[in-house]
DNA sequence: ATCATTAAAAGGTTTGACTTTTAAAAAATA
DNA sequence: TATTTTTTAAAAGTCAAACCTTTTAATGAT
C-alpha cells in the first residue's frame, strides 16, 4: 500500500524588513556564531550591511532587547552586546500577568511549593557535593549576617536568605526547573517586599534552612520533602498573619 | 524607642522616549483603560499627543508587539489593537532557550510530567462540571477523528487529542498552572511534530485519556494520579522509541 | 448580483540633520 | 608626579518630512 502524502502549508507572512532583520541576527545567535558579551557593528554600519534604512535597524534592536538578546549602551565604547538568556524573559511575562490580575500573589505562592518540592526530589537524586558546599556557605552567611544583623534587621538585607532557595534548585538537573523557579522566587519576593518592606528576620528561618540542607546532603526524600514543605507553609503562614497585620 | 528609617534609593533611569510612550501605554491597559480589541489612535495621532516623534512611537510599539500587548494591522480599519495577556509570552521565552540548547526536549518532557501530576491533584479538588463536560465532549471528538480517521491517521490531525491535557489544565484553579502547561505543551508538540511528523495516533492513547477522565470525575485522587502517570509514561516511551526508529 | 476599479487610511521605510550620552584622552591644576 | 577638569569623538537617541505598500470599503461597470 503506498503512502499517502501528508503535507500541510503553513501561512504565508511577507515579513516586514525589520523582522528579518531581527530575525537573521536571532540565527547568528542560535548559531553561536554571536556569543554573550559580542559587540555588533553599530546602527549605521548594521544598516549598510543589511542594506535596509537605521530605522528598520532600530525597531529590530527593539525586539532582540525586549526579549533579551541583546543589550545597547550609548556613548563611546558603546554599542550592541549579546547577552546570555535567562529567565529574565519568563520573569517579565508573569509579571506582567500579575500586573493585570492574572495571578494573584496565593497562586504564585502555591505555584512555589509545588515547584520546590518537585525540586527537592529533582536534587536529592543528582545533587554534586559543590552544590552542597555552596549550601552550607550560604547558610553561614545567613547566619553571620543574622548575628550582627542589628544594624538592619529586615529580611531584604539578608540577601543570602532570598538566595537558598534559587540557590538549591542550581542543584536540579532540569534547566526549565531552574528558570521556573529563579522566576517565581523573584515575583513573589518583589511582591512581598512592596507590601512587607519591614518584614523581620527570624532564627527559625535559617534553622529550616539548616534541616532542608541536612536532609539533602542525608539524601532522606522524605525528611527533605517534609522540610521543604514545613518551611514554605510557616513563611507563608507568616506572611500572611503579617499582612492582615499591616491592613490594620 | 524611636523606628530607625531605612529609606533605601532606586536607580535612576533616565529613561528613553520609546521606553516612556511604551510604559504609559502599559499603565492603561494595568488600569483596564484599554481592554482587549480597543483601538489606539494612529501612529501619527499618537505622537501628536505625547509630542513626540513618529519613530519613537513606532520603537514603542515594537516593544509593545513583542511582549504581546498589542498586534498591529495595516490598511484601512486596521490601526493598533489591544491583546489579551496569554502564555505565549512564557511559550516565546522558552522556544527561544529551547533553539539555543538551553533546554532539551528531555527536560521539557520531565517538567510535563511534574506539572501534570501537580495539576491533576488541583483539578480534582475544584474542577467544575462544566469543564468535566468539556473533557467529555473532547474525548468524543477524538474517538469520532479516530474512526473515520483514515484519511489522514497521524496524531497531528487529530487536534481534540492534543488539546485533551491544556482542557484538563483549565479545571484548575491556579491559573499560573494553566500558563505554564499549555507553553510547555505546545512546545513539545511543535517540537515533536517537526522529529516526528508522521506519528500514528493509537486506540490506546484515547483509552488512557477516558481512564484519566473517569477517575478525575469519581475524584478518586490516587487513581488519577496513576493513570495521568501512566499515560504521560506511556507516551513518552513511545516517543522516544519512534525517534530511535527514525534514527535509522 | 457579481466582478473589477479606485481611493483613502493605516502602517512600513528611508533619509539626513540634529541631540545626548559615555568614556577615553588630553590638558590644566595642585 | 598625581589628581582633577575639560575636550573630543564615537555611538545611540530623536525628529521631521517624504514616499512606499497593504488593506478594505466604496464605487462603478458588467
Amino acid at each position: 500500500m503506498k503512502e499517502r502524502n501528508t503535507i500541510q502549508f503553513t501561512p504565508i507572512y511577507s515579513k516586514r524588513t525589520f523582522e528579518n532583520i531581527a530575525d537573521k541576527i536571532k540565527e547568528h545567535i542560535y548559531s553561536k556564531a554571536l556569543k554573550p558579551d559580542d559587540r555588533l557593528p553599530s546602527e549605521r554600519e548594521l544598516a549598510v550591511q543589511f542594506g535596509t534604512g537605521r530605522m528598520a535597524v532600530r525597531e529590530a534592536l527593539r525586539i532582540l532587547e525586549e526579549s533579551g538578546f541583546v543589550h545597547v549602551k550609548p556613548g563611546v565604547e558603546g554599542g550592541i552586546f549579546i547577552r546570555e538568556l535567562d529567565s529574565t524573559g519568563i520573569t517579565k511575562t508573569l509579571s506582567d500577568l500579575i500586573k493585570m490580575g492574572n495571578i494573584t500573589l496565593e497562586e504564585l505562592t502555591e505555584a512555589r511549593i509545588s515547584l520546590e518540592t518537585i525540586i527537592i526530589e529533582s536534587v536529592i537524586k543528582c545533587i554534586s557535593n559543590m552544590d552542597l558546599a555552596a549550601l552550607e556557605k550560604n547558610i553561614k552567611q545567613s547566619e553571620d549576617y543574622f548575628r550582627q544583623g542589628n544594624e538592619n534587621n529586615s529580611v531584604w538585607g539578608n540577601k543570602s536568605l532570598i538566595n537558598f532557595h534559587t540557590l538549591l534548585a542550581e542543584g536540579s538537573e532540569n534547566r526549565l526547573y531552574k528558570y521556573f523557579l529563579r522566576s517565581l522566587v523573584d515575583l513573589s519576593n518583589s511582591f512581598i517586599q512592596k507590601s512587607l518592606p519591614n518584614l523581620i528576620q527570624d532564627a527559625d528561618h535559617i534553622e529550616q534552612h539548616k534541616a532542608i540542607f541536612k536532609s539533602v546532603k542525608a539524601r532522606d526524600l522524605k525528611r527533605a520533602k517534609k522540610a521543604i514543605k514545613d518551611h514554605l507553609n510557616y513563611v507563608a503562614v507568616k506572611i500572611r498573619s503579617e499582612m492582615k497585620q499591616a491592613e490594620r
